[in-house]
DNA sequence: AGCCAGGCTCTCG
DNA sequence: CGAGAGCATGGC
């Protein structure tokens, strides 16, 4: 069959699957896109390219998705399997969101913000390696110059899927990315600096030196300690990387400009704060501080209104 | 035009 | 150690 469906019913409600898949609605067709309530994306199943199609069938509180999976050649049964894995990785369909709301019941600024945002789930990368270089590309420079980049190096090194409907792209393997020219890297924007970062790291994981899933069983302290030891990498990469490819919720990059802000507006009456003044405010998020952290960035994206202070005690 | 943007490394004192 | 330079592109 060169066409599978399947369904995913096991997902732990709430669950949002629009307000989470939102994200990606400003996506590259081609790449990772949401849009008209449907997601899709080329799935790396061994070295099978499949697109996969992910649509809600369901509601928050009994959320159920259906997956559509289209490939050029035949889609055997394991392969549904595995693709059926990696969605459930990216939507992070088994995470249970209650214990967060209950930990942050006592924050009245962000209970009011996960009451909005219910059933909201950070969307992960299918390998921790992804969000890696993604973070890399994304240091120091704006969003969209960043996501820029990234489009060009994943339309120039990742592997094509032609199908009936167009061409997609997967994301680069670290064999492909390892191996890639400066000239080829800088075509895509990136700085000479990063261009080695990149390409030490995909060296380190197409050698076996590295090993970022597996990195995924330690403890938080140690993966953010390895991921440190790595050149190219600080500590807003590690953080970054940790919340977005290792499912590591509690976990925040503190001294991210764009969270700061965040954290400004809806907690010191817009003052911009410091990355440890972030780090002492998130205290009380415990041991959900990636997860609050994330929930400020798409409320202030999603216009949510800062609590009123309240009227002065005289 | 020039500065800054969701940082990091390297160098120098 | 702490401070400063340099880096890429694009928006203002």
């Amino acid at each position: 069959m060169k066409d599978r469906s399947l369904k995913i019913l096991d997902i732990v409600a709430p669950s949002d699957f629009d307000l989470t898949a939102r994200i990606f609605s400003r996506g590259d067709k081609q790449i990772q896109s949401y849009s008209d309530g449907e997601y899709s994306r080329v799935l790396r199943i061994g070295d099978k390219l499949l697109l996969a199609s992910v649509k809600s069938m369901g509601t928050v509180d009994a959320p159920k998705l259906l997956v559509k999976l289209r490939s050029g050649t035949e889609i055997s049964k394991e392969d549904a399997t595995a693709a059926k894995k990696l969605i459930s990785t990216i939507f992070d369909v088994r995470l249970d969101l209650k214990p967060f709301y209950q930990a942050v019941a006592s924050d009245k600024i962000m209970s009011k913000i996960v009451k909005k945002l219910n059933g909201l789930k950070i969307c992960s990368t299918p390998t921790a390696f992804e969000a890696l270089v993604s973070s890399i590309i994304e240091q120091q420079i704006s969003l969209n110059v960043a996501l820029n980049i990234e489009r060009k190096l994943i339309k120039k090194f990742g592997e094509k899927l032609t199908l009936d409907t167009g061409v997609y792209y997967a994301f680069p393997t670290p064999e492909k990315l390892s191996v890639g020219s400066l000239k080829q890297f800088r075509a895509c924007g990136l700085s000479t600096m990063k261009v080695e970062y990149i390409k030490g790291i995909s060296k380190l994981l197409s050698n076996c030196e590295l090993d970022l899933e597996e990195m995924k069983n330690m403890d938080d302290g140690m993966i953010f300690k390895e991921l440190l030891g790595i050149r190219g990498v600080g500590i807003w990469t590690a953080e970054l990387t940790m919340v977005r490819g290792m499912q590591k919720y509690d976990t925040m990059p503190a001294d991210d400009l764009g969270l700061r802000r965040c954290i400004a507006r809806y907690y010191t009456g817009g003052k911009l704060v410091s990355g440890d003044e972030a780090r002492a405010i998130a205290e009380k998020w415990k041991p959900w501080r990636g997860y609050a952290s994330f929930y400020l960035i798409v409320a202030e994206m999603m216009g949510v209104k800062a609590l009123r202070k309240s009227k002065s005690a005289f």
